[in-house]
DNA sequence: CTATTTGCAAACCCTTTGCAAAAAT
DNA sequence: ATTTTTGCAAAGGGTTTGCAAATAG
């Protein structure tokens, strides 16, 4: 909570309770749609509004403190922002696990890196299982 | 063309002239948005309608022959899907680049199929850069 | 006190749908 | 002849916008 505050005040963000309230429900539940982000800062928040969720959403993005995850398909779902991690989606039910991006990875990154002569600012890796444990 | 005349009759899809159009098209022209697909079949067919490449566009999806591009931030562009591929996006423009996946890739694929005890059926790697030669 | 943010409703995409006519096999 | 596909227009769903009132710093 205090963490939070402190990431919106280093980057002149006010910090709101709709706000404050959007990067809590990311932090403590894994890849919500928009939908559910938005249902459950209702529970804290009654009578915030949809516009809001999208806004401060938006907001947080330019700011990178949070990541809009697509996956092909199915609906788009969001993350806090930590390290880069490959996002593991369910096509049956939409259900997304994060997995770690041990050595390999960043290797492979470099080598992308080089051959494209470009600074690569973000890497989005998703792969897709056609069902997990917890749809089947 | 004759080739993609077998690719459909392989799956009983019928060789319309709009439908032959999007497999061309996409052979043609690298990743183009849904518009600018829809641009370039009515240079064809000029009296083909949005709705039907929509319609072409999901059916030859579902059977595999062309794959949805999900990128951050910009719009959702499309391709003819041949081997697994990178996409380099450019953020500012939106222009997209291939990227072989050269060897390390499949390894890593592996490894992570391995983890998570299920066939991976796709992997979406998108690589963003800030901006390309094209755009600066 | 000033600038930002909120909530509402309307507007705005992009995409899908229903249906009768047209075309493919 | 049968089944699929087309084109149109309307509907749908998700996201953004404009603005006045409320709130944060």
């Amino acid at each position: 909570m205090k963490q939070y505050l402190e990431l919106l005040k280093e980057r002149n963000l006010k910090a709101t309770p709709q706000r404050l309230s959007v990067l809590k429900t990311l932090g403590e539940h894994m890849h919500p749609t928009m939908e559910e982000l938005y249902e459950k800062i209702k529970e804290d928040h009654p009578s915030v509004s949809l516009a809001t969720v999208y806004k401060n959403v938006n907001t947080l993005k330019e700011e990178g403190l949070i990541a809009e995850i697509n996956t092909p398909g199915s609906k788009t779902r969001y993350d806090i922002f930590c390290h880069p991690h490959i996002h593991l989606v369910c096509a049956a039910c939409g259900d997304i696990q994060d997995f770690p991006c041990d050595i390999g990875f960043e290797a492979y990154q470099h080598d992308i890196e080089a051959k494209a002569g470009k600074e690569i600012k973000r890497i989005d890796v998703v792969a897709t299982v056609e069902s997990c444990k917890k749809c089947s």
